[in-house]
DNA sequence: AGATTTCTGTTAAATTCTTGTCAATTACAG
DNA sequence: CTGTAATTGACAAGAATTTAACAGAAATCT
């Protein structure tokens, strides 16, 4: 159905959903692209550019609805869908994700939590059990799961994740230090914390050679 | 000094560097871009001009020497700098941050965690006390702090960042949902959680869609 | 030592992404 | 109800990024 859509574009889909969702809270109705672009700091080009690969959401004239594309953003998104998730590694990183209540807000409904740790196991978040990897194969394919989060080290993380394959997982959310080779049908997203470290360090001394 | 490296090639170059770590590990000397961009799956010539860059690392007829690549990329990354960072925020995420040693490994170090929640005041994550907010100027100035890492919901992370940056703080990695207003000389980069989920959701709905 | 292969750095071409422009449509004021 | 201002969607122009091509330098083979 859709062409194919530019990850740049999607990339900055959900900042457009931020900013119209502080809009609806402020009770505005309409928004044209300068104003946005303005509150946004981009050009209104690139917002009406990036609108437009989905199809018309606004008037001329009148400029675009904020509720109306609200939405329309979200249904991109796929938000609309409800998906439910598990998260294997029950760390800090694990219990933060895990205690995040707007997901389940944008309809990421936890269903499980897993470690390998025998320390771990039996304790909760958010009445969410954690529970030892070796239930991990059933759980899935008893509870309909279709997101993992990876937050454990890169060292488990290329196993366990061929095992979420085989479970049929349909996407991986990896925050694990290393590249998943998974078939093509399995969508991955990646958060490499270390990298954007990183970056943040080469902009710091960057800034700071040009400035000395 | 350098004319302006494009964000793009910035943000690969963490990637280079988890590799070349990896094949340093194997005892592997050298490396050719192509024999590279087979591992990483990128194009050889990418590889070859993204480092060309920062100028010449490579020799013809040889490749690439890895442990001389691996420490050229940690310089231009500015990762032999040491710097000191705070984490403002000591819930289950900056306790998650702060306890990641690998951080240190690259020269980040951990000197103190805020928090407005007394029922934290003065737990520890690895040696290092959380303290009130009340703290935070003086606590910035007095200990050469280099980097805020902001682990706080939205609310009060406008706030906070104005805080920060009257005390002199150079950089902010930013896990709050908000995009924050800073003075260019203060360097930001910002890890938007939910905005990564979003384009995961985004990934899956569309391969849906198209393979229904 | 000379011939052949490997492989970089660099330039050129192709592609993708971003920005600017403007006709056409709608809103709104008088 | 008509004229003016606002604003989109579409397209064109301009930038930036990525990929390809290749001359020439170094390594290796015989």
């Amino acid at each position: 159905m859709d062409k194919d859509i530019s990850q740049a574009v999607i990339g900055r889909l959900p900042r457009y959903l931020r900013y119209l969702g502080e809009l609806k809270d402020k009770n505005v109705e309409r928004i044209s692209s300068s104003e946005l672009s303005v509150l946004m700091k981009v050009t209104a080009s690139q917002i009406r550019q990036d609108l437009n690969n989905f199809g018309g959401f606004g008037q001329q004239g009148y400029g675009y609805n904020v509720d109306y594309l609200y939405s329309e953003i979200s249904k991109i998104l796929g938000l609309e869908h409800q998906y439910n998730f598990i998260i294997i590694g029950a760390g800090n990183l694990g219990k933060a994700l895990g205690g995040y209540l707007n997901f389940e807000k944008r309809g990421f409904i936890l269903k499980g939590m897993f470690d390998k740790d025998p320390a771990l196991i039996g304790t909760e978040v958010r009445d969410v059990k954690v529970m030892p990897m070796d239930d991990l194969p059933a759980f899935i394919r008893s509870n309909d799961i279709d997101i993992a989060v990876l937050t454990i080290p890169k060292e488990g993380a290329v196993l366990v994740a061929k095992v979420l394959v085989e479970n049929g997982i349909k996407a991986i959310w990896n925050f694990a230090h290393v590249d998943l080779d998974v078939p093509e049908y399995v969508q991955v997203e990646n958060v490499h914390l270390s990298d954007s470290l990183m970056k943040l360090s080469y902009n710091i001394s960057s800034y700071m050679e040009n400035n000395k």
